[in-house]
DNA sequence: AGGCGATGCCGGAACGTTCCGGCAAGACCC
DNA sequence: GGGTCTTGCCGGAACGTTCCGGCATCGCCT
């Protein structure tokens, strides 16, 4: 548009009567400058708008300015992701970083970024491996667990939640209940399984699980319902791990003439919109996607910045949500 | 990790024998450079394992080896977007660009990118009127209502598609056809609005819509949809252009006492996994968001390259998925 | 044989920033 | 009043790349 030279820290130095080193130090509060100079300094940037170049910056810092995150590129459970991604950049933005977003396309460079953040890295992922061995500071959502240990990990007690969330279904009133979970891919799945076991040693009741694949369908879901519902004695509740599935059992429970929210207490690891739209609302999980994801980007910058050691391993808070579908018949 | 220093041009001329500038020209195909000396310095290059420094080169060139998006935080269209994403990611990835999430943030400053990608840009968001002033090359998906043009758009004929559905409906035996749509804020809702409206004036049909927000929330779209339902003589189709609202009406069906597929038809303008999940399966429009944001970024880097002129508009075909719950009472 | 264009390669400067070392000028101490 | 310390500022080099101009060499044409 405007056809004038860009501005930069010379032309920023210039106006402000200094040289390029004082006006550097000036703007980034580093060096010795006294106030004064600071104050003019300072000034003639604001006039000018200038905008530091960061190629140069980083060229300078052998630095690029950029941290890499990668998701597993699962669309049944984009709703979580997509917030996850929004509290990343909000948080990178934060720290004047940029995000690159790492695809899981054939392209097999590992992108020129400062760290890389994986949410909910699956074992076996080729790319997420690929990754865990490029020697870059690495923060995970979750534990991985394959080869190599992460420098940071943000991880939330989905086993305890669980133990939880049972224990609001035994109050009110289910004594059976059953679990659709993904197998050992990832952390989260696992810690699931895990407090869903567990509760049921504690209490002496069966565990009942139905296994799907991590990024199962809506009809295999169903297709596994359908069978868990058909076992005798039949469960009383059921608990869905895959996000959004649990409001898409209607289908199934109408089959089986059952009415969730009293004949069968329904409840999701994953709080969505189509929990909330459900008919009945499903209690569910809010995993606060937003703030996990910036939880991982801030924990990321102080491994970067030195004011975490590599290994540092941070909780996440989440929160169960209760709804209709788990009202009971037990009085309110 | 490696304690060793990173390779950089430098090393890979002394490896192959050349100087710095020949090293460059053979890696970039560029310069006058022999056969054999090509060869050598590719070898070089490979054994070594070098990267190009990204900062250096757009130092040099003055670029920044980046493209920004920026897509309206709209939760409920949450798989649209992420596939949108995904495509744009995978095709800037093939160009050797990173991308930059724009965020709607606080932070005013506009990213260091050498170009930018809106999609459905929302007339009246701060962020995208302060992006389109920029004076950065643009490429929008679906056209910009507010002021000012971008540099490259793509577009799909949605006024067409809801004919097409339209014409589907009818043969289906829908005759009072309804319709629930955002203003125009967006092109692609006064898109499908236009039409809706120019099939009615078409087939003398009488235009009810119910307009509702961009952003809107399921539970308004189902009070939307309550009032439609209620009105006399009572609409005998539905179509819902909010991504996700159509499955998510069985509550109000129900009520009513409607069967979706025969006593009412339903259609959703956007495919997603809940309109398959949906019982019965919801005829939609599959945008192809993938695809599209694939296109978006193909024209941006188009127009960097010159080889598209400014002001280039270029057609995404949409695909129009029949399915249960428009199967009307007609033979099949 | 002399001129001339093409070919293959190279040195050096430039991009805009950061940072190391240095240099005045004043403050302070004995 | 001569030494040392602090403060405020600055010049120049460096980061790794691209690109302009230049310099040989060689073959071709007259």
């Amino acid at each position: 548009m405007s056809p004038t030279r860009p501005v930069t820290l010379l032309t920023v130095a210039e106006r402000a009567g200094v040289s390029k080193t004082t006006a550097s130090d000036a703007l980034r509060s580093s060096g010795r400058v006294s106030a004064e100079t600071r104050a003019l300094v300072l000034e003639a940037a604001e006039q000018l708008g200038y905008v530091p170049n960061g190629s140069a910056r980083h060229l300078r810092r052998a630095s690029t300015g950029a941290i890499g995150l990668h998701v597993p590129e699962v669309l049944t459970r984009s709703d979580y992701y997509m917030r996850f991604v929004f509290g990343v950049v909000e948080a990178a933005a934060a720290h004047d970083h940029d995000l690159t977003l790492i695809t899981s396309g054939p392209s097999s460079r590992v992108p020129r970024v400062d760290g890389l953040i994986l949410g909910d890295p699956l074992d076996g992922d080729p790319i997420v491996e690929r990754l865990m061995r490029s020697g870059l500071p690495t923060v995970t959502g979750e534990r991985f667990r394959g080869d190599g240990e992460a420098d940071g990990v943000v991880v939330s007690d989905h086993a305890a939640m669980l133990g939880e969330m049972l224990d609001h279904l035994r109050e009110r009133g289910a004594i059976r209940p059953a679990l659709i979970v993904a197998g050992g891919e990832t952390d989260w799945a696992a810690g699931i399984r895990r407090g869903y076991e567990e509760w049921c040693a504690r209490h002496g009741a069966a565990s009942v699980v139905g296994a799907v694949p991590f990024d199962v369908s809506y009809d295999e879901t169903r297709a596994v319902a359908r069978t868990l519902l058909a076992a005798e004695p039949r469960p009383d509740a059921l608990i869905c791990a895959p996000a959004g599935s649990a409001a898409q059992l209607q289908p199934v429970l109408s089959e089986a003439g059952l009415q969730a929210g009293t004949d069968l207490l329904l409840a999701s690891c994953v709080e969505g919109p189509s929990m909330r739209a459900a008919d009945p609302p499903v209690t569910a999980v809010d995993l606060h996607p937003r703030e996990a994801g910036a939880a991982c980007a801030e924990l990321l910058f102080d491994i970067l910045g030195g004011e975490a050691e590599p290994g540092t391993e941070r909780v996440h808070p989440i929160e169960l949500i209760i709804r209709e579908s788990t009202r009971g018949n037990a009085p309110r």
